[in-house]
DNA sequence: CGATTGCTTGACCCCCATCAATCCTCGTGG
DNA sequence: CCACGAGGATTGATGGGGGTCAAGCAATCG
């Protein structure tokens, strides 16, 4: 069991707000936890006991539509915490928690995050600021996914894939992702996102190696992004 | 100038865990202000000095997309507060706010707020619970709004408009929007809304007079917005 | 080495964005 | 009181985007 003290990882989130004291109690509450690719961390309507910070891997939070699809509301990774809301709330979760390559986390009990909201003010307003984050970031995406084409949201999401997760020495994405699941983010068919890809291929935009994805045309891809093609 | 203490809207806030020597200063800082209808609130990228707390009438929150098209993201009326996240995190708004009926707004300067978040955890926790529920109100409208078709998201709509908005005693929705307004939530061209409304009075789901609807048919209203028809 | 899961392509057709023209309605000024 | 203009509402025609079903292929795994 690691010292929280001494963990990277938590200067990526609220938690580096925290004192040496608030730390090492830390370090003696908290739960290791180990998830493999496809496992879930929590279920949509889950009543959480407190909240995931993510010391590796990376996990998507999707939603069960009325149509059967699951749409990928956001993809989190080292760093981030999961389930803070509802757990300052005390709310169940509106979304589930899935892991899409297998994860480290680290489990806070809910005590101990009121705790520190209750007695750190420094923790209190970064809360804040990460929540204010997340309230934008829907927002953009709300107005992306309502406005723009299927081939807009496709550019967008590729853009989103590199900056957030970045890409290997040959130049593909790091991240590597199912057809469904990009399906899943851009919200559309499968078959749909196949034939824009191979689109994108044709166009030198992209470059399509098995899964793996290389972007070529950066300015090109920002320009179909913000519909301007 | 009207005493907080009094407000009764205030009860419909966060507002309403602050003691009465909080609110009492309060009254003393705070600014009334009227906004006519179509006047702006506050701009897009505007850094905000404090929230605005509703009084009356009815207010828009809109995002414009790369397109030139206005997105609503939201609709906020009496006991709403506005840009409580800018101030909470202290960066630029990333919406604009624009008065669709006249309106009664307090203004209340950041430094209060930012105070009784350090001093008040009641008040803190109430805002966390009105984040949350913001955070969850945007994720749910990203999937209606991904995943579902225009006539299901109007159907939605139309029902969001009653529940927020409630009706007149002849059974009209209270809340009159333009087509163009309609438009902009559900996220498609004006000529579309009026289509499906349409269509909707055609079978008879609502009726039409004027600009006033009423809905007629909320069991099937529900099935369309779940897509099930 | 079968079987399940994911990928790809084709065909079909409906939904919806867009442009254009007309009608309606209401506020303003003469 | 009426004329007129502007913004909103409506209808039509058209074409492309993308949803859906079906079938075949590749890859991964027990």
């Amino acid at each position: 069991m690691s010292k929280c003290e001494q963990c990277i990882v938590r200067q990526l989130n609220s938690l580096k707000t925290l004192t040496k004291e608030e730390l090492s109690h830390l370090t003696s509450c908290k739960g290791d936890q180990i998830f493999k690719k496809g496992e879930r961390i929590f279920e949509e309507g889950e009543h959480l006991k407190g909240v995931y910070c993510i010391k590796s891997g990376v996990c998507k939070l999707v939603k069960l539509s009325a149509n059967g699809k699951d749409q990928i509301v956001k993809l989190t990774t080292k760093g981030d915490l999961l389930g803070e809301r509802s757990t300052l709330s005390n709310e169940p979760t509106n979304l589930s928690a899935v892991a899409v390559t297998d994860m480290e986390v680290c489990f806070i009990p809910q005590v101990e995050i009121i705790n520190a909201v209750s007695t750190n003010a420094n923790f209190t307003i970064d809360m804040f600021k990460s929540m204010g984050k997340s309230i934008r970031h829907s927002d953009d995406l709300l107005v992306n996914m309502s406005q723009k084409t299927m081939k807009a949201r496709l550019a967008a999401t590729l853009l989103m894939l590199e900056d957030d997760f970045g890409k290997e020495s040959d130049g593909s994405l790091s991240l590597v992702l199912t057809r469904e699941e990009v399906a899943g983010i851009v919200g559309t068919a499968t078959e749909s996102v196949i034939r824009l890809l191979s689109q994108f291929g044709k166009d030198k935009i992209i470059k399509l190696d098995g899964k793996h994805i290389s972007i070529l045309d950066y300015d090109m891809l920002r320009m179909v992004s913000d519909g301007l093609d």
